[in-house]
DNA sequence: ACGATGATGAAC
DNA sequence: TTCATCATCGTA
């Protein structure tokens, strides 16, 4: 029986949505194939103050999928060529997402948008079967003092105070 | 250390 | 309409 995280599960503060979120798989089912992977490395973007995240402009096209519903998918392309993919947290109007960025297998958030044929054809829709990306519960513990906390990768043009931020979170081996 | 590669947002 | 920038990665 799959135990699938819907919106309750990301409708709420960023911070403690990236913390259970770690050691839950991600799934993706596409062209009549699964492969599920654990995450294990993330970064959170909250608020429009957040100068390193993309709503710090304000609503956009683009970051429209970022003020929008929980547990909807955030997707969209950098350098021209990567796709990064982002869960959309909290109440709908309040920009804050969930930067995946590595799984058991995969390191770096491109190889693993690569890896799992995500692209921009997810963005704004939500985490679920039918969708054919989604979450799951598996039963994997993580202790939660096993939870690394460290600075943003690639975000220096947000200036000290936010590119210094501990938004990044990882599974200590 | 650097180039690939194209959408985005801000300026003009 | 133009232009600098970019939540990265592979090659050197």
């Amino acid at each position: 029986m799959r135990n699938v995280l819907l919106k309750d599960f990301f409708n709420k503060d960023a911070f403690l949505v990236a913390e259970d979120l770690l050691g839950k798989y991600l799934v993706r089912s596409h062209r009549g194939k699964e492969r599920a992977v654990m995450i294990t490395e993330l970064e959170l973007y909250d608020g429009v103050e957040d100068k390193a995240s993309h709503a710090s402009r304000g609503l956009t096209e683009r970051n429209k999928p970022m003020f929008g519903e929980a547990g909807h998918f955030y997707v969209y392309l950098v350098y021209g060529m990567h796709n990064m993919l982002n869960i959309v947290c909290r109440e709908k109007g309040y920009p804050s997402a969930i930067l995946i960025r590595a799984s058991n297998e995969i390191s770096g958030p491109a190889r693993l948008t690569k890896e799992l044929k995500i692209d921009r054809t997810l963005n704004q829709k939500a985490a679920m079967p039918s969708s054919g990306l989604w979450f799951e519960d598996r039963g994997v513990l993580i202790d939660k003092k096993k939870i690394k906390k460290t600075k943003r990768v690639g975000v220096e043009y947000a200036g000290p105070i936010w590119s210094e931020k501990l938004y990044r979170f990882l599974i200590e081996k």
